[in-house]
DNA sequence: GGAGTGATGACA
DNA sequence: GTCATCACTCCA
């Protein structure tokens, strides 16, 4: 069983996919080579209250895609060397997305999109096959007892409230 | 524990 | 135009 997660799936409460995400599968596609994992690790940012969301200081040139419609790649650069990887979630109008942290070939945010060869002109592309970046349901079932949750990582600015939010998705190795 | 890195957003 | 900040990684 195979399954290109579409736009449906994702116009839905943010925290609910987040979940649903781990087993999934990341697909990139360039040319006629096939780049893929298991996503392992996922971080929720959902809402303009969430203060650890570049959403919350409303919205600017760079983060105007997760006020947009869902199942649409959000990639921006941090650190002047990064680039981070997110899938944008719920209806039209609430700014929300998901931070895809690691698939089961890769660890780390930074180090994903470098091993997945993603650039920045995905942002913005919607994740099916023509953009050649998209996820799919391989018919892989994660128990919800291997999810652990914990919370967000290097989102201690936005303060107490926000940064102990346990949205942080991780599978569990054992 | 600390540096590197550059786009972004806030402010003037 | 300036300036501080940052959803990270690497090396010590």
């Amino acid at each position: 069983m195979k399954k290109i997660l579409s736009s449906r799936f994702f116009n839905r409460p943010t925290l609910k996919i987040s979940q649903e995400l781990i087993g999934k599968f990341l697909v990139r596609k360039i040319g006629k080579k096939k780049i893929e994992g298991m996503i392992t690790e996922v971080e929720a940012y959902d809402g303009h209250r969430d203060r650890a969301s570049h959403a919350s200081r409303g919205e600017t040139p760079r983060n105007s895609v997760m006020f947009g419609g869902a199942g649409v790649w959000y990639i921006y650069l941090i650190y002047g060397n990064y680039l981070m990887l997110n899938i944008v979630t719920h209806r039209k109008g609430y700014p929300a997305a998901i931070l895809i942290r690691s698939t089961g070939v890769s660890k780390g945010p930074g180090r994903l999109t470098r091993h997945f060869k993603i650039d920045k002109s995905l942002n913005k592309k919607i994740a099916n096959e023509k953009s050649g970046l998209w996820i799919e349901d391989r018919g892989v079932k994660i128990a919800k007892s291997k999810i652990k949750r914990t919370p967000r990582i290097g989102v201690d600015y936005a303060g107490p409230i926000w940064s102990k939010k346990h949205w942080r998705f991780v599978l569990k190795t054992k």
